[in-house]
DNA sequence: GGTGTAATGTTATATGGTTACATGCGGCGT
DNA sequence: ACGCCGCATGTAACCATATAACATTACACC
């Protein structure tokens, strides 16, 4: 991809990404990486934005939160997510027929961007938690 | 539905969603209501709660920003959102694919409690608009 | 070296959302 | 009627998320 290569906060911030299990906002972000250097929220936005384009991170709406991409092809793919209200983890997952919908609802006219996909709900690891207390 | 009726910071707030051609975020609900007695945002969200429980109010996740629901049937539908970037406007649909897609994803040990859908991009109007400069 | 442009850094501020606690008000047992 | 409880609403303070505005550096080109 031509956005450009990544440079030492951006490797930095992808790395805190990865190393999660669970998707980071980006104040979590920021404390994980000042040891590193970077100081202020612009700094990771900027570099998460970069990140988003290369399609190497995906940010998850309902959470104000990102996620490390977890597919092979980072180009034009179009996931979705599963997401625990309770813990907070996310499951990536891709469907074909996405694209399809959303170019039937957009119609002609309409310059799709971006679809965000989002299932919000409750894990079994959390319903089995709930159900003990 | 049984969560019960509206009060009169309900009413005041489903109106002035209703009288919005885009989705209002809670503030600017919120400067729309002072004069009818409400002054902080936590009233406006517990509103906004109630009123989407009962699905007379929609969340636009990508904008942080809410919409009254156009659609005749309030209880259980599962609606999806083209969202202009530039404009703000929102088109809301009905997509009956979604569910199986939604369900496929989450798999059996999953409680789905909300699914969002969104569409983000431009819309003709905007890019008429973009276009002409 | 000087100069224009893009990337990065810094500070401050706007916007969105929640916590904690106070107050009011209707049921209900006595 | 009275006091007590439980729940809806009000108020203030606060935390969290995101961007604006401006300063600085890095680097290509002349």
């Amino acid at each position: 991809m031509a956005t450009g290569m990544l440079n030492s906060n951006d490797e930095r911030i992808l790395g805190a990404l990865a190393a999660s299990d669970r998707p980071l906002s980006a104040y979590d972000i920021l404390e994980q990486v000042r040891s590193g250097g970077l100081k202020a929220p612009v700094q990771v936005y900027r570099s998460l934005a970069k990140l988003q384009r290369q399609g190497l991170v995906h940010r998850i709406e309902a959470l104000n939160a990102f996620i490390r991409c977890c597919q092979a092809d980072h180009g034009g793919h179009r996931p979705g997510f599963v997401v625990c209200r309770d813990c907070g983890r996310v499951r990536e997952f891709e469907d074909q027929r996405m694209a399809a919908i959303a170019e039937s609802a957009a119609g002609s006219d309409f310059d799709i961007e971006r679809i965000s996909v989002e299932v919000l709900g409750h894990c079994g690891r959390c319903r089995g938690a709930a159900a003990s207390l």
